[in-house]
DNA sequence: ATTTTCCTCCCGGTTTTCGGGGAGAAATCC
DNA sequence: GGATTTCTCCCCGAAAACCGGGAGGAAAAT
């Protein structure tokens, strides 16, 4: 069987390092190159072509799930491992629906990588405890919406989500679109529920990292 | 001469992994233990005594500058290494004043490790070149250029604003600081009336703007 | 040594947000 | 045609944000 060939993409040298070191010692598996930017991770990678790709999510410019999301758009059976430092919901959600072949935790030992990179080459997938138990404790909640985000908004919802991160008063936004208050509240009730969170603080931050606005 | 030895402060498993692997590659150097938690650290470091203290800046909880701040006080002598993933000029003022003896950033080669505690054993201080550059920078702009808003934040009202921009409500701020509800109103009136901003949808904005967040 | 900024906390008050609802009309999906 | 979603507007109450100010102590700057 031939080598499963790997690239990294992660800010922090520390990690690549890391993670490189576990790789050599793992047998059947070839590390090709590291990234630490991801926008010029984007630009290579076809070049090199990897098996799997092992990817940050917490990353300036680019984060892992953006990166994972273009990438897989021209190379969609290129397998991606996902390393994170925090736990949110949201992203995990994403992550699955952009069929993140798996899904780890950096503060987790090297085993969990180990087993990540055997279980994706032999095409199955690999969610660590933490992960699924998310997933788990907050389904009951959701049921069956796989929220992908900002996709889940209506057009009236996402313009309103537009305006709130502008920073636009509920009564400026009512105003200008001609509505009442009551309304441009009930929408930003809508936005949160669908968004998951529960302070426009949040949804400044959605809306700014979906690039509803700049 | 007897060895120096080390204790490390770090949230990220990853990371203590590859420090501690290098600092058994340097000789005259002996790790004690090692904590992923800042505040089981400021209660075990006082009896482990350690020579040099290893510590991340980000954690939760209490971050790398405030734990050495508080054993600074009863442990003068200590000697200790910040490692750091994002530079911030107010963070790397702090640093100073806190007499910390080196700074370094995380994404750079181990090589800037092993300098920094070698030169640190030598009762010598290290700051990785981009720190330096950071601080230069910031006094050629003390002279003319552009203020970038920002700027006029105190270290505290930096703090409190990036916590509001990552979408954490007053309460919650408050309880993370250690501070009263009206103390982070306060803060909060004063960056939003230096930011001229009147709601917190504007601080996030320029929070994010400014690469307080991400 | 004195001024100034920073940090902390408080007061009283108004406005807005946030979390539950409900409800009717129109458009869209099946 | 019927069901569902969307859009609009309303109610309530609790919580939080927002606004203006004061004030004392610590730290830094001059």
């Amino acid at each position: 069987m031939d080598k499963k060939s790997i690239v990294i993409v992660d800010d922090h040298q520390m990690i690549i390092d890391g993670l490189s070191r576990i790789i050599q010692e793992i047998p059947g598996f070839e590390l090709l190159t590291t990234y630490h930017d991801s926008i010029e991770a984007l630009k290579k990678i076809p070049i090199w072509n990897p098996d799997i790709l092992l990817v940050d999510l917490e990353m300036p410019g680019l984060n892992g799930l953006e990166l994972i999301r273009r990438l897989k758009q021209d190379f969609p059976e290129l397998k991606t491992i996902l390393l994170t430092m925090h736990l949110d919901r949201a992203t995990v959600k994403e992550a699955l629906s952009l069929k993140v072949n798996a899904y780890i935790l950096k503060n987790l030992d090297e085993f969990e990588l180990r087993i990540a990179l055997e279980k994706v080459s032999k095409d199955q997938n690999y969610y660590s405890s933490p992960v699924t138990e998310v997933l788990n404790s907050k389904s009951r909640q959701i049921q069956k919406t796989s929220n992908s985000q900002i996709d889940e908004l209506s057009n009236r919802e996402r313009e309103v989500l537009k305006l709130i991160a502008e920073a636009f008063s509920t009564k400026e936004i009512a105003d200008q679109l001609s509505l009442e208050v009551s309304t441009i509240e009930t929408h930003r009730k809508s936005i949160m529920r669908k968004l998951n969170t529960r302070n426009v603080a949040g949804l400044v931050r959605i809306a700014i990292q979906e690039g509803l606005v700049s």
